[in-house]
DNA sequence: CAAGAAACTTTACTTTGTAAAGTCGTTTCT
DNA sequence: AGAAACGACTTTACAAAGTAAAGTTTCTTG
């Protein structure tokens, strides 16, 4: 990762921002690093590549906090930083929090990018097994455990940035709401 | 809604089913509809236009088989019915869900747009009122209801479509595995 | 039956993605 | 030291796509 790449995908989350995830063109991203209009091309081969790129850092830097989340001893304590993360990143990185999923947009068989995406998955699922080792919601499997919070994790942030959610909870921030309905359910699946 | 323009929006369908989202052309939805390559554009004025219409569409279908669970008259079913019509949707119309929460797509500020998401959230508010008020899951506001089960369902359901949880649940169904799951939570919350 | 409107198509132009070849400074080989 | 090769881009060129504007044909309506 040259230092010229890097900034190529800085300018990516300098034209989502700007113009929104359908108005970043190769050219645009290239002038914007102060760069000849093929250069994005020249680093990622073409567009999908760029995104690529870009949607895998994206999952890195989550995963980053959500590793770091699953670092906290107590397994509950460190579901409920994961979801912080969860939130924070969401919240702090709308560019790239809103192409993440856009699988239309990236090379689908790029080994890099299923690995930044499994990062998170084996994160949480450690916390879990962790808990639930702990005896802490020992009557679920893992994988419905996994299903249910990192689920309602997504569905809700996903949802209430720009989703439809957003309307009702106005007025109410995404980070407090979502560690108070996370700790709701992990509440009665732990019984 | 003319007979033509219905025929575009179809031609959408086919057209993200064999392209992918990003392979929606107006001139390739104007063909494939067996008209020129300005035909969309004529019809929905350009191309966020279109997939205004389309998306729309697409949240009105959905709403129709919520608003179809949500006359049950157990809330408890009702609520597992939206889940189902939910998962059934995303299953059945892909094309279609991938691309309804692309809001980048769109014309944000469409009445039409806005009113069809409501649908959906209104109904499910319906069904989870009632279920308070028959002293189901009677602790909890329901505005924290729809966020835990409808953010759950879509997260399983967006989180599973393509996205990282497919890996995992290889083998699994998607409806018959979503359903056990809200059936965990409904019972838990439900105590 | 004439006048206009509806339902498109044709033409034309701009933006964008991308291939291919070019430039220019730095490293490596002999 | 001088030539060859390489890296890091840029320039050029072209086809696909969005869209504005004007044209054509067919249906309505007075």
């Amino acid at each position: 990762m040259s230092e010229t790449s890097e900034r190529l995908l800085d300018a990516v989350d300098e034209v989502i921002t700007e113009h929104g995830p359908s108005g970043v063109t190769l050219r645009r991203v290239g002038t914007q690093a102060g760069l000849s209009h093929t250069a994005a091309a020249h680093y990622y081969q073409n567009k999908p590549g760029l995104f690529t790129a870009y949607i895998t850092r994206a999952y890195n830097t989550m995963a980053d906090g959500i590793e770091a989340a699953s670092e906290l001893e107590d397994p509950r304590e460190a579901m409920l930083a994961a979801a912080d993360a969860y939130a924070r990143f969401a919240e702090a990185q709308p560019a790239q929090f809103s192409v993440m999923s856009r699988l239309e947009l990236v090379n689908v068989d790029t080994p890099e990018l299923w690995q930044a995406r499994e990062r998170g998955y084996f994160a949480l699922a450690a916390i879990l097994e962790r808990g639930q080792a702990a005896s802490w919601a020992p009557s679920y499997e893992v994988l419905d455990l996994i299903a249910i919070t990192w689920g309602m994790v997504h569905g809700i942030v996903d949802l209430w940035v720009g989703g439809p959610l957003a309307a009702p909870f106005d007025g109410h921030q995404l980070q407090p709401t979502l560690r108070r309905l996370l700790i709701s359910v992990l509440d009665d699946l732990d019984h």
